[in-house]
DNA sequence: GAATTCTGCTAAAACGTTTGACCATTACCG
DNA sequence: CGGTAATGGTCAAACGTTTTAGCAGAATTC
């Protein structure tokens, strides 16, 4: 790799030392405006490019920062709610670049080996995420998209966290079904259940037994529709089929209508169907889906910009944001 | 943010001198086993982090890449082919994980300025890319995946590519139409035309006159389906209604989909419908649609093999991988 | 028993930048 | 005209590593 020219060539074209072409181009220091200008030139001339290398062995920070989301592994095979991930990462590394912070793809279980990055983003961290571990030991900030499930240990640092909330989202849908006329609602979860999916059970149980309906939770075994098969049969099939569903995932919910119009059943004429993740799945099913929009690019550009500020004040204490979400009502349950 | 334990620090705990340690933990150099044990001993009791700024600012190197595409910037709004960028990325990302790369996600204009990365992948680049630009001056290698349009200057380094036959691929899918018996062909594009559709656009120029069959090559103002709609209506309408259609994106092929629908054309009765970029878009509509499958992965893994060679070793020359496109087969063609 | 090789380690330079302390000059003030 | 202030810079340390050359002593060779 060639040399690039540096501070010091610039020094000697135009006769100052490296100090002060330094502070020339950023603008800092007390010096003629013709050196000042001179010494940009120069940098022009040279085709001088800072080194970030540098900077950031000084400065102590890299201005880089880290986003790991467990789909980005399984991306080879199907992974659900693609338009979700893809959306939080676009905005994340959108607000990254307008914040002047460049932004990592990294992968959850990557227990980063070394140091080079100032902070981090893990989307639905699992309980065991090393990642975390290591972040909170050497004390850089993690804010997390998703509740985190361990906190451990007093030498964890704040807890940085943003999330939608599942409960109040749950329950739209559910009064939502409740106000169209639906008496029994089933609830469809799939493995490996995340705290999104947690606390969406945990709010159709509430709400149930708040409503004095008796619950039905069925879990497929994961979200892919070739597993969700035997689950979805379940449901759909004619004594005891549920009103309504309410599918935690959206290729849960396509399966679904599947199988129901396979079998006969109408969407919504014979039962209502709703699912979470807003995204193309959703919109284009016929009929399209009521789904919960949980605003991944918000949720993103607000995890980015916690992240930063922790990074530039890190005596600052805990941050819990909630972002809220949009039920988006449509043909599936009736319009 | 705390001072993390250094090299320096384990030297004064063990008594050894800082290139010891430095040695000892990357099992270089010679020394006895016990002072490596002990060295490493030191290094986990003080839970040390290479600090990978310093180690770039020796070697020249920072083991990060960068991956420009455009949809990162859209996505905000809607993106046409999310599944195909988002697989790109994701096994870009991995690819780089076991090369001991780190991503990063850039966005194209981007004109970084500062050096930060050894080298960057562009996905269909524009002409007037500023990353590109800026790479080829500092000498550092930039591998596109689809070809780049401008090539100037004799400082432009070697020229790294990863892409799909295109012209190949359109064939393929041509002179499928026609053996399925169809004789009037469209080809439906939107606006801009990158390489890829250019490419595609020749192709089917040039295998109507081999076939001595009237072109017809109708634009959309862009892929979104509401800005298809006029090029859409003007291919469903009845007199000259063309018995199969090509359509670049899946987005629009959708469109046109749902319009035949809406005339009462069916799909594969009255018209064929294949489209480029497999993914979920494709696989559910009804009926799911023939498409060319792009191989995103094999796309991204390659692109990132070829551009780490290239960083590894500066002198070598040009790369130019063509990665197979597979022709799926779905019922918009007749199956 | 002198020359050579091997072993185990260290010193110091280098990477490119930032920053705080300092130092000449020249200008200004009363 | 002596003292203070402003101007326009420079010096050197520091950031945490890697790497090359070298050195003292022990072991081996002939």
């Amino acid at each position: 790799m060639k040399r690039l020219p540096s501070i010091t060539d610039i020094a000697r074209e135009t006769g100052v030392s490296a100090a002060t072409v330094s502070l020339a181009l950023r603008d800092k220091g007390r010096m003629s405006e013709e050196t000042r200008e001179r010494v940009k030139a120069s940098a022009a001339a040279l085709g001088y490019v800072p080194n970030a290398t540098a900077r950031s062995l000084v400065g102590g920070r890299t201005q880089l920062i880290s986003i790991a989301m467990p789909a980005i592994r399984q991306v080879p095979e199907v992974v659900s709610s693609v338009e979700y991930f893809f959306r939080l990462l676009g905005a994340a590394a959108a607000r990254a670049l307008e914040l002047d912070y460049g932004l990592l793809v990294a992968s959850p279980s990557e227990s980063l080996d070394r140091v080079a990055v100032d902070g981090a983003v893990v989307v639905d961290p699992s309980h065991d995420d090393p990642t975390i571990a290591t972040f909170d030991r050497i004390g850089r900030p993690v804010v997390t998209i998703g509740r985190r499930l361990d906190r451990i240990g007093p030498e964890a640092g704040p807890e940085l966290l943003v999330d939608n909330d599942y409960t109040r989202a749950t329950f739209e849908v559910l009064d939502h079904f409740n106000e169209k006329g639906a008496r029994s609602i089933a609830l469809l979860a799939a493995e490996p259940i995340d705290s999104f999916q947690q606390d969406s059970i945990d709010a159709y149980l509430d709400w149930c037994s708040r409503h004095e309906l008796e619950p039905r939770v069925v879990m497929a075994d994961s979200p892919e529709p070739s597993d969700a098969g035997v689950a979805v049969e379940g449901i759909v099939t004619r004594p005891g089929r549920p009103e309504a569903v309410y599918a935690t995932i959206d290729t849960l919910a396509e399966a679904l209508l599947e199988r129901a119009a396979a079998v006969g059943a109408g969407v919504p004429r014979d039962m209502f169907i709703a699912t979470c993740s807003d995204g193309h799945i959703a919109r284009s099913t016929s009929p399209p889906l009521t789904t919960i929009d949980e605003k991944p690019v918000e949720l993103a550009q607000t995890a980015v910009t916690i992240l930063i500020d922790a990074i530039l004040d890190p005596d600052a204490g805990s941050q819990s944001v909630q972002v809220d979400t949009e039920l988006l009502v449509r043909a599936s349950t009736g319009g």
